[in-house]
DNA sequence: AGCACGCCGACT
DNA sequence: GTCGGCGTGCTC
């Protein structure tokens, strides 16, 4: 592609789902150093105007140049980031999407709306002369704003707004003292202030290290200056998260970016606290809470060098790095890695990517890995380095199956496992009980008639909820109120069947009257700070009963939990997607780990219908890592994931036979072409999605499978051309799901 | 995806 | 008589 100072024309990719560049004239003032790719450039497109990046500088379209329409704006003075194009472009390219599209996501929300990253400043505030001359006593009425003026003494410099906002002042405190004339602020431009060198990068020393842990870091020394993949086994409480800060410390040591990937629910105050005591450099944390502002610099802080750590969740693997050193990913088989619409990527996949075009070191870390990178740690593609120890005295809690069958339940407990919750209270330590669902009941049957509130909408049922009461479908927005008798025969005999959180809070809150009962689901936490208001009440210690979905299973430390009770483990166990048994293991580890973390060893206990299931008994008596080596064997001999590659389309349709016939015409389409190019790659199907209907729309899949990635990739590739091309695709919604994550 | 154009139903 | 429903077509 011959690349010219003075173009006459720009292939652009914009912000549409279109998968190919469009050609415009440049025009306007050209950035200082020419018309190059990585520009974005403002562009009219049909009746609107957006934000595209030049990719093409040529000097010919398919296009009469004259019917080009001009650029409306060059909106760079240079390049964006050459690592971040390329992470875009091998994105796009992967999971065959849209690479305008692709662009647009990976930015912040700003520099999609055109806004300038030159020139941009930051606000630094220092005490006036009146300021100086004001001791903290004379706000007595104001104690923050004298705490504030105290600070700021600290610093005859001044600081930075991100800073003062980040000890927890306000911006009305600043105010209030600006006011007053205390205190000022001026502009500055955003400069890279020197680092402290080696020797004074920590501002608390690093832990002791185990022998482990010694072993897994001295293996990541080895090679700072290569793509060296390593998987960090390592149960909860071995110390993982030491291991990344010391790994951390050596890259930024050596003047080089750390980037840490945390599971959505990981990133906590806490979490960030550990980062942030350590280390004497900025830490930049990327999460949901931040401004449009606060992340276009971070952003920039990442791409400019100034940030050497930056910590953020599944969409945070696209920052920019002028110095990348280290990607970290911490339990890298966690779901919520997996963006589950619209581009599908996997951030844990991506960095594995990004690890190897930068040439640096990539740390995955898990309690309990994903069975893909098990795979390649076991098979010494990548380095695998256990940690089998605890850091506290006791092993980890064992699982113990609790047999369900013929006993009676109130609300979901069975009576020796309430005698259990009851020793443990008594004992005055605290109990977790883990429901996998939300709500009052699964759903709300008729005694008389067998009737089952089903949602109109989906083939699924109605969840009972009492707070407020009605039924729910967890599966699109359709609310109903309860009806008073049943609508199929009229009896008034309704009865919720099965328990969610909500039941089984209320169980024990009568149960246990003098203990309070939190629920944490996300009914409960609705409110921004709520679950962290009863995580704290918990950490107190005082006796309590805590009850929850997933959002408690993961990463919180709760001291003061000595059992943990699973109300059913069946339901994940059982289900038809093949994934269902690994993430379910995941899960129940990872619930198991909450308990006996402080002086007491900790007790699990699990309910099940099956308590003789083998696999489920190969967890509880051999651990995570037994059972996933036979998940491993399974996974080989039915040819599935990680010993195969797959692809799912997936088809939506209001008119059941408008998506179907098109899935027909396009497996058939599909299996033809195969077959002529003689590609070993298998399309299965169309099959009904699992949940077939669903918002009132009717859902079918494609599966494709292949043993070789470039064979799936070409019938991805070919696939999506032919959707593009057949008009009939245009009235069914289609995406392409490439390692998709669940069949559903 | 947006955003238009275009042709049929229930409202002032 | 119009406001607006979403089917169909296009975006350099």
């Amino acid at each position: 592609m011959p690349t010219t100072s003075s173009p006459r024309a720009l292939g652009v990719a914009v912000p549409s789902p279109l998968r190919r560049l469009f050609d415009y004239r440049p025009a306007g003032t050209p950035p200082p150093g020419g018309w190059a790719p990585g520009l974005r450039v403002r562009v009219p497109f049909g009746r609107r105007q957006v934000v595209g990046v030049v990719m093409e500088c040529r000097d010919h379209s398919e296009l009469p140049l004259a019917e080009l329409k001009p650029v409306v704006a060059c909106l760079d003075a240079a390049p964006l980031p050459a690592d971040w194009l390329w992470l875009c472009r091998f994105t796009a390219r992967y999971y065959q999407h849209s690479l305008g599209d692709t662009f647009h996501q990976a930015m912040p929300t700003l520099l999609r709306q055109g806004r300038a990253l030159e020139g941009r400043t930051r606000e630094r505030w220092q005490l006036t002369a009146a300021g100086r001359d004001t001791p903290a006593e004379a706000l007595a009425r104001a104690p923050r704003q004298a705490e504030l003026l105290a600070m700021l003494a600290q610093h005859p410099h001044g600081l930075a707004t991100q800073a003062i906002l980040a000890q927890s002042f306000s911006r009305e405190q600043l105010r209030a003292l600006a006011a007053k004339g205390l205190v000022a602020s001026h502009e500055e431009p955003l400069t890279a202030r020197p680092l402290p060198d080696a020797d004074h990068l920590l501002a608390e020393p690093a832990l002791p290290l185990n022998r482990e842990q010694a072993a897994a870091l001295a293996t990541l020394h080895e090679r700072l200056d290569a793509y060296h993949p390593c998987l960090l086994e390592g149960v909860t409480g071995s110390g993982k998260t030491e291991v990344y800060l010391q790994l951390i410390e050596a890259v930024v040591g050596r003047g080089r970016q750390a980037l840490v990937l945390v599971p959505e629910i990981g990133l906590t105050p806490q979490t960030l606290a550990r980062f942030r005591h350590r280390f004497r450099v900025p830490v930049v944390a990327l999460h949901s809470g931040l401004t449009d502002h606060e992340r276009l610099d971070a952003w920039e802080a990442a791409a400019s060098g100034r940030a050497p750590i930056v910590i953020g969740t599944r969409s945070a693997i696209f920052t920019p790095l002028a110095r990348p050193g280290a990607i970290i990913v911490d339990e890298e088989h966690d779901g919520s890695y997996k963006q589950q619409d619209g581009l599908r990527y996997h951030a844990r996949d991506l960095a594995v990517a990004r690890a190897h075009h930068h040439g640096i070191p990539l740390l995955l870390g898990s309690a309990t890995p994903s069975l893909e990178s098990l795979a390649r740690g076991l098979s010494g593609e990548w380095r695998h380095l256990p940690l089998t120890r605890r850091a506290t005295r006791h092993a980890p809690a064992r699982l113990e199956l609790v047999d369900l069958r013929g006993r009676p339940r109130q609300g979901g407990l069975i009576p020796p496992v309430m005698e259990a919750i009851e020793e443990t209270l008594t004992a005055g330590h605290q109990v977790l009980v883990f429901v996998n669902r939300r709500g009052f009941a699964p759903t709300l049957a008729c005694h008389a008639c067998g009737w089952l509130a089903e949602c109109d909408a989906c083939d699924a049922r109605m969840t009972l909820h009492r707070q407020p009461p009605l039924l729910a479908c967890h599966h699109c927005d359709r609310r109903r109120a309860l009806p008073e008798a049943c609508p199929a025969c009229g009896s008034i005999d309704l009865r919720p069947l099965g328990s969610g959180t909500e039941r089984t809070e209320e169980t024990l809150a009568a149960r246990f009257p003098k203990v309070p009962v939190y629920r944490i689901d996300r009914d409960s936490t609705r409110r921004r700070d709520a679950f962290e208001q009863a995580l704290a009440e918990v950490r107190r210690g005082d006796p309590c009963l805590l009850v929850g979905t997933q959002m408690l299973a993961k990463g919180h430390h709760l001291p003061h939990v000595t059992l943990v009770v699973v109300v059913n483990a069946d339901a994940g166990l059982y289900a038809s997607d093949f994934r269902a048994l690994e993430q379910s293991a995941q899960l129940l580890v990872q619930v198991a780990g909450r308990a006996g973390r402080a002086a007491h060893p900790g007790r699990v206990l699990v309910q099940t219908l099956h308590p003789e299931d083998p696999q489920l008994r190969l967890l509880a008596e051999r651990g995570y890592a037994a059972l996933a080596e036979q998940l491993l064997e399974e996974r080989r001999a039915a040819a599935l994931p990680p010993f195969r590659f797959l692809a799912l389309l997936r088809l939506e349709s209001a008119r059941e036979e408008a998506a179907g016939e098109l899935a027909r015409r396009a497996a058939g389409a599909l299996r033809g072409w195969l077959a002529e190019h003689a590609l070993a790659a298998d399309c299965l199907g169309p099959v009904p999605a699992p949940m077939e209907r669903r918002q009132g729309r009717y859902h079918l899949q494609l599966m494709l499978s292949a043993a070789k990635r470039s064979a799936l990739h070409s019938a991805c590739a070919w696939l999506t051309a032919w959707l593009e091309a057949t008009p009939e695709a245009r009235r069914v919604r289609w995406s392409l799901d490439i390692d998709p994550q669940t069949l559903s």
